[in-house]
RNA sequence: GCGCCCGUAGCUCAGUUGGACAGAGCAACGGCCUUCUAAGCCGUGGGUCGCAGGUUCAAGUCCUGCCGGGCGUGCCA
């Protein structure tokens, strides 16, 4: 409709130009169509008149008058007005709009989805969270926010690809193996100071256990062994910087580097594995009972092993672009944007995350997708010039990686701010956000706000079965509309009595024609969520939505006697459910047939 | 200090690549169930769009400078 709307204008431009009326680069300068705001104004608004109003040398709304004049009629306007300081309003006919309404329920599921991304190839990297414990509510905010990222631009065409990072390698997973392995120790009834900086979660003691289970005492070692003369661990009663405080990095690594030398390589391996296969597997199953599925779990691991890291390191030493100092190999990122230089290669030998991660993002350019979406945590921001430094100095097309970054949600209960830390263990995961207030809940809070922007998650009120739910409010207007159809069957009013799309003039009341407008947008709303990558554009439509279909329910009945009436009525209200389906459907939110 | 994000109604937030009088939900107040689920609907009140300049026919939206909040700023991941 759009399309059609800017055709006519663009054919009264050219008659203004042939004509001599308006000067020939006129015809270039279309301003795109707006969605009148206000119904008052009728349906689509044209700026043309305004933004051509210099260029023309006349003021607006005498452009505006020329431009109407030379308008072609089309059976699709009822009105063409101008208005304000030159606005250009349309008003369809209704029968433009009813169409919609046959629209939608022919294409079913398949409305609102397009081929605008004509399967070009798009990775979303999303969660990728360390495997060193249960997903939290922070990880939530990323999985919802990816995954309908993901099926968003599904729906207008790209071929996504969802992928998992695991950072199943670093100095973070020997941490938890050696956190493991000290409470395998107190199993077995050592008694030791457990480090301030180990994991400390339940879920440390459940690994274990498993471990016991399978090896009894065999990875016994006395405690007093493990712990002699390692560095002191810090002291929570001593300010960091008192030199007596201890140090809890050195701490940790020397118990680390304990474990590895009193287990063995083959036994430390197999410890670090129980802990990261059990973990994994559990932030797998997490994520798939939240509605998340990916095409790939991406080992870091693998990086290293088959030497993509050293490859990567040596591309940038072979093209001059970095040098080395006190002992480390240094990228040159402040000669591609970023604010000063990154370590690859620690002076202690090793490499850091950032040389891996230069690797990975690397290899997703090889791997030749035409876009690559990285969805992190906000506090990681201050990391995405360099990874796009590197990128360039690559000879990578940096660009076409875009990074979107997912503000934490701070969740309430009672009012209260409910406290986490993952390293203490006393955090809220994602299993027990799901399990309190639902899957549906849980998804469309989380993307109901912009992602860079804090979330406010009210358990209460996502638990609420009350108006105050958006959730709720949505799929209530669902449920409506079955409930509806039952009491049509019941009543013996079934759709096949009716008489088809005929009647559909009949359709004239304001809420009819409100609710009507507001289906006809449902594409456009798909079309820029995925785009702007904003997922908050689809759960305030369809809280409009619902909106609009409520206020019909109340104003009118759809179950009257009047056969075409009634007729128009249903294949109003199936074709409200239907946009109401697909767009829950891509929230993995559910629709609902009865609440 | 520097970088990024955010400041819109009492609260939580929208605001369509600058557009016509700034919107929604909640909260407050007043109405609506012998009728398809009241998990709903209708109505009323409530805002110097953080502040000050600038660009523009037009600024909540763009630019500059302040003020306030968050995050980041490691040879951590």
């Amino acid at each position: 409709m759009k399309q059609h709307l800017q055709t006519l204008l663009e054919t009264a431009l050219a008659h203004l130009v042939a004509n001599g009326e308006l000067p020939a680069a006129a015809a270039a300068q279309l301003p795109p169509l707006e969605r009148a705001r206000d119904p008052q104004h009728g349906d689509f608004a044209s700026t043309v008149a305004l933004s051509l109003t210099k260029l023309a040398r006349q003021p607006p709304r005498q452009l505006a008058e020329r431009i109407v004049a030379a308008l072609p009629a089309s059976p699709q306007v009822a009105e063409v007005s101008i208005a304000g300081p030159g606005f250009i309003n349309f008003r369809l006919a209704p029968s433009a709009y009813h169409a919609v309404i046959a629209d939608i329920l022919a294409q079913g599921p398949q409305f609102g989805r397009c081929d605008l991304g004509a399967g070009q190839t798009i990775q979303v990297e999303f969660v990728s969270a360390n495997p060193t414990g249960p997903l939290h509510v922070g990880h939530g905010r990323g999985g919802a926010y990816g995954a309908v990222v993901a099926d968003l631009l599904t729906a207008v065409g790209y071929t996504v690809h969802r992928e998992y990072y695991v950072n199943d390698a670093g100095r973070q997973m020997d941490i938890l193996a050696t956190s493991v392995w000290l409470r395998y120790l107190e199993l077995c009834g050592e008694l030791l100071p457990f480090p301030s900086n180990g994991y400390k979660g339940d879920y440390v003691w459940d690994i274990a256990a498993a471990l016991h289970r399978e090896q009894g005492d065999a990875y016994r070692a006395d405690a007093d062994v493990v712990f002699a003369d390692l560095p002191a661990d810090a002291r929570a009663d001593l300010p960091a910087d008192d030199p007596a405080a201890g140090d809890k990095e050195a701490h940790i690594d020397g118990l680390i580097a304990r474990a590895k030398h009193l287990l063995g390589d083959h036994h430390y391996r197999l410890v670090f594995e129980l802990g990261l296969n059990i973990i994994l597997d559990d932030i797998r199953d997490d994520l798939a009972q939240f509605g998340v599925v990916y095409a790939t779990w991406y080992s870091e691991r693998s990086l290293a092993e088959r030497g993509a890291v050293a490859q990567v390191i040596s591309r940038l030493q072979a093209s001059g672009h970095t040098y080395t100092q006190d002992g480390a190999l240094w990228f040159r990122a402040s000669n591609f944007g970023d604010e000063k230089d990154r370590v690859l290669i620690r002076d202690n030998g090793q490499t850091t995350y950032f040389a891996t991660d230069i690797a990975y993002h690397a290899d997703k350019f090889e791997r030749g997708f035409a876009r690559i979406l990285d969805i992190w945590g906000a506090d990681h921001h201050g990391y995405v010039p360099r990874i796009k430094a590197a990128l360039l100095a690559l000879g990578h097309p940096a660009e076409r990686l875009d990074v979107h970054l997912v503000q934490f949600a701070i969740l309430y209960r009672g009012g209260e701010r409910v406290q986490m830390s993952t390293r203490s263990g006393e955090f809220v995961t994602l299993r027990e956000l799901r399990r309190e207030v639902g899957r549906d809940a849980a998804r469309f809070f989380y993307v109901m706000r912009k992602s860079e922007q804090h979330l406010d998650f009210d358990l209460d009120l996502a638990k609420s079965q009350s108006n105050d739910n958006p959730v709720y409010y949505v799929q209530y207007a669902h449920a409506r509309v079955s409930s509806v159809l039952r009491q049509a069957v019941e009543r013996g009013l079934m759709p096949e009595t009716s008489a088809g799309l005929t009647h559909l003039e009949r359709l004239t009341e304001p809420q009819e024609l409100a609710l009507i407008k507001t289906l006809a947008r449902y594409a456009e709303i798909v079309v820029s969520a995925a785009t702007g990558v904003q997922p908050h554009l689809l759960t305030q439509y369809l809280r409009e939505l619902a909106g609009d279909f409520h206020s019909y329910y109340n104003a009118h009945q759809f179950l009257v006697p009047d056969a075409a009436l009634f007729d128009a009525r249903l294949k109003l209200i199936l074709a409200t459910r239907q946009v109401l389906r697909n767009g829950l459907e891509l929230l993995g939110v559910s629709a609902p047939d009865a609440m």
